[in-house]
RNA sequence: GCGGGCGUGGCGAAAUCGGUAGACGCGCCGGCUUUAGGUGCCGGUGGGCUAACGCCCUUGGGGGUUCAAGUCCCUCCGCCCGCACCA
């Protein structure tokens, strides 16, 4: 045999088939007296191979995974696939390919490299969400969702992607542009399926808090959420005889109201305009209105349109008539879809006064610039409120229109309830029929799964592509037993995976979706970790689910991720983000070849905190293969030198002196600089640099004893082994003849974290002059006299007075001069 | 516009509690090993001045608090992300 080195490509899959072959890390529901950890990244979308993202996710998750079992965990590490969705039935279209086989080539795909990465995953748990074993059961929860009205039907504006042909939830219009392909959404009356997520809008928010996300996670939830509080407040058309209610925050602002508006899809509107001299304009108005599209009316900064009613509201705090208009600003979605506008208060209402010049009054401040947003003092209201501050009045006036029955303390939310049919082939049938005398019917539980048929022809044509399968669609009522169709939507991919973490708890069960002790034992996931890019859809629908669920007595927990992680992105070597037409891809696949899964792991983890994006580079990826090398060859050096060559448990020497002491220190000092990094924080990149010091020292240090050499090397390969694990155990095995994923996490020995000295820095007025060797643990006159003794202090106080003196145990001591 | 984040060597970064700025890695320079290249090992590497001991400057700019500031406060500039007619 020629010149042993460190060969990732024998040593890799050498521990992937002992670890496949013994199912290391299957765990089991039972409890074993371990506290229990459920480690989680968010699942792929199956879709060719995997990217350099994934490796990046599942390489943070899997440090995690070890470090949680090796500090005492039983921990549950599954995974699966978010196999249902748009891009696979749109390759169909394109190749003619089943969306279905598409997907089991990709998933096999994933498989494999989640194997070749060595990623500690419980394989007995593996679900994908288009296998009828696991959609029998998202159908399932939507109907107990459908049972208790959370799950409803109604006609609605929607948004339309008019290339994808087919309706889009709220979150997925970004820009008024479809988030998956950017076309212009339009907007069309449908009747839809809808999630009464609005139901929980407040516990959505309230539970943040009780939540461990990063803070700007939570910021854009809130504001998501968008909660407002202020009152309703009713103007009456007296000629019309209607009342009208307002949402505003600003109920201290109403003697400010000078005109009235309402949305143009506001059903009135043609009522109110009908016989007035403006009808015709108003008509004309609406109907181009209707025809734009999201982004063109979206625009804040635009001029301001629209056109009197003809009509006129009376404001109930001064009996005064105002003009009503109607606008594109004003947003039937939001509140009543009319408001009262006050100009000099409201910026979009100032700016619609000054275009059509109707009269804008002061009601708070005194002789700041209008329109003005602030606080002061109440004028031009009222005596009760003149002169009051206005936040005071603010109550005073809610409280007065409740007694007087023309208004109430109310609250409004951003958020509208989530838009779950799609009108697309490649889902989750929706569970129900449509029968003539009974309507809306929901199918059975024991006829579940509905499975998706099979069909030929996957082009949108405006309805779902299951509309075809006539066989499938006409089927009889469960309830009459008459003829009936079946509801030809599916379900939005994101209901798929708002709930597949409790599928893993009891994946087999095929009586349930789960059961509810097991169930009880894993949730809450303890850590969550995945892209930020879901920081809105997938984490707020995952957390409506599990309150939903809870409610009906399913589930113990009101939140599903106890702590989250957002992963930063790998960015291209350009430093850009990676797409094929940049042609800035790296594909991990090819690095894998190169350089062997543990560097490329260990790189993405070293490359920068791992929050933060970073831009990948192949001489960095280098460099980590060189510091694994180097630590294998040390390895192997040891395992090789005559008197070390049987395995043995590798202890410090009783009592090292020297270099032997040097590295002892050096490895215990590592030891707690990587569990103090592993703990609370992800610091992975400062980790994996203590453990490239303790192996620059043992090289620095090849006099040392060979038994603290065994030492500070099996530590080094103990420590790696969470972000480098093929290697660790490689490594470890080598020297002591023992896995190390059975060991537990070292600790460190307090007596060799402190040494008996250290260097005390001498600073004159702030400025370091000189370090001298000190004593650990001298008095405070100790160190100030080998400060005042040292050199260069010596030649910066000549002739200088010592004012004061300022001492730092066992760290500096800084003289204040004249 | 509102909200959040960030700004440190040639590059990725570190400094966790206000106490030695630049750990670790890349790159670069030099040495040793090698027939040579590569690999490997050792050393050097923020800028300026100096023969040297050393000295001065340096964490986006300016100001402040402090014995001491990358870290705290004020202010300005730049970049990134989210939301954006939500009454």
């Amino acid at each position: 045999m020629s010149e042993r080195r460190y060969d990732p490509k024998t040593i890799e899959p050498k521990w992937q088939e002992v670890w496949e072959r013994e199912h290391t890390w299957e765990v089991s529901n039972e409890p074993d007296g371990r506290k229990k950890s459920y480690v989680l990244e968010m699942l792929p979308y199956p879709s060719g191979e995997p990217h350099i993202g994934h490796l990046k996710n599942y390489a943070l998750g899997d440090a995690m995974a070890h470090f949680h079992r090796r500090t005492g965990h039983q921990v549950l590490h599954p995974m699966g696939y978010d196999a249902f969705g748009l891009p696979a039935e749109n390759n169909a279209i394109k190749t003619g390919v089943h969306p279905r086989e598409a997907t089991n080539q990709s998933i096999a795909a994933f498989r494999h490299w989640f194997h070749r990465w060595g990623i500690s995953i419980d394989w007995s748990r593996e679900i994908a969400s288009h296998d009828p074993a696991y959609y029998r059961w998202t159908q399932w929860i939507f109907l107990r969702m459908f049972e208790r009205g959370l799950a409803y039907r109604k006609e609605a504006a929607v948004n339309w992607c008019p290339n994808d042909q087919t309706v889009l939830a709220n979150e997925q219009v970004i820009d008024g542009r479809c988030e998956r392909c950017g076309a212009v959404v339009e907007v069309r009356q449908l009747e839809q399926w809808f999630f009464r997520i609005t139901d929980y809008a407040d516990r959505l928010l309230d539970d943040l808090d009780k939540i461990d996300w990063p803070r700007h996670v939570k910021i854009m939830q809130r504001n998501w959420i968008g909660r407002s509080a202020g009152a309703q407040v009713v103007f009456r058309c007296e000629e019309l005889e209607i009342d009208y209610p307002v949402f505003t925050t600003r109920p201290d602002t109403l003697f400010g109201a000078t005109f009235f508006v309402m949305a143009p899809e506001h059903p009135d509107v043609f009522k109110l305009v009908a016989g007035t001299e403006h009808e015709h304009e108003v008509h004309e108005y609406v109907n181009r209105v209707l025809s734009e599209s999201f982004e063109d009316r979206g625009a804040a900064e635009k001029p301001k349109t629209g056109v009197p009613l003809g009509r006129t509201v009376t404001n109930p705090v001064n009996g005064e008539q105002i003009p009503m208009y109607v606008s594109d600003y004003v947003l039937m979605e939001y509140g009543t879809g009319a408001i009262m506008a006050v100009p000099a208060h409201d910026e979009r209402d100032f700016a619609f006064a000054q275009r059509f010049g109707l009269e804008i009054r002061r009601v708070v401040g005194t002789d700041e610039e209008l329109p003005y947003t602030g606080d002061g003092p109440m004028t031009n209201s009222s005596s009760l409120f003149d002169g009051m501050d206005n936040r005071r009045a603010y109550e005073a006036i809610v409280h007065w229109l409740e007694l007087e029955a023309k208004g109430s303390p109310s609250v409004n939310y951003r958020l509208r309830d989530w838009l779950l049919s799609r009108q697309r082939y490649w889902g989750c049938p929706i569970p129900v029929v449509y029968c003539e005398r009974d309507g809306i019917v929901a199918v059975p539980d024991e006829d579940l799964p509905v499975d998706l048929p099979e069909i030929e022809d996957f082009q949108p044509k405006g309805r779902s592509p299951l509309a075809a399968a006539t066989d499938w669609v006409n089927t009889s009522c469960p309830r009459c037993g008459g003829p009936a169709r079946r509801e030809t939507d599916t379900m939005d991919t994101f209901v798929d995976s708002s709930w597949y973490f409790l599928r893993y708890c009891d994946a087999d069960n095929d009586e349930a979706p789960w059961d509810r002790a097991v169930i009880d034992r894993w949730m809450p996931v303890d850590q969550y970790i995945g892209g930020v890019e879901h920081a809105i859809l997938h984490l707020m629908y995952a957390r409506f689910f599990v309150k939903a669920l809870a409610d009906m007595g399913l589930l113990g927990v009101q939140e599903p991720f106890q702590a989250l992680f957002t992963q930063g992105m790998i960015l291209g070597p350009d430093g850009h983000k990676m797409s094929k037409s940049q042609g800035n891809v790296i594909s991990p696949a090819p690095i894998v070849d190169r350089f062997g899964a543990d560097a490329a792991r260990a790189y993405v983890l070293f490359i920068g905190p791992p929050d933060q994006d970073a831009a990948w580079s192949d001489t960095g990826v280098e460099g980590v293969e060189r510091f694994l090398a180097r630590l294998w060859r040390l390895g192997d050096a040891l395992a090789h030198e005559p008197e070390g060559a049987q395995p043995r448990a590798a202890e410090p020497p009783p009592a090292p002196e020297g270099s032997s002491l040097f590295l002892v220190r050096k490895a215990n000092w590592a030891i707690e600089k990587v569990t103090r990094d592993m703990t609370g924080r992800f610091a992975f990149n400062t980790a994996i640099a203590a453990i490239m010091e303790l192996v620059n020292e043992v090289y620095r240090h090849l006099d040392a004893d060979l038994d603290a050499r065994r030492f500070a090397i099996a530590t080094a390969a103990s420590l790696v082994f969470p972000f480098a694990p093929h290697l660790g155990a490689e490594v470890y095995e080598m020297l002591t003849g023992e896995r190390v994923w059975e060991k537990p996490w070292p600790a460190p020995d307090p007596a060799m974290l402190q040494s008996d000295s250290f260097q005390l820095v001498c600073q004159i007025n702030g400025k370091v002059r000189d370090r001298v060797e000190a004593p650990t643990g001298a008095p405070r006159e100790e160190l100030e006299r080998l400060c005042r003794e040292a050199p260069n202090v010596r030649a910066h106080l000549d002739g200088h007075e010592v004012v004061k003196v300022i001492v730092v145990p066992d760290k500096l001591v800084n003289l204040v001069v004249r």
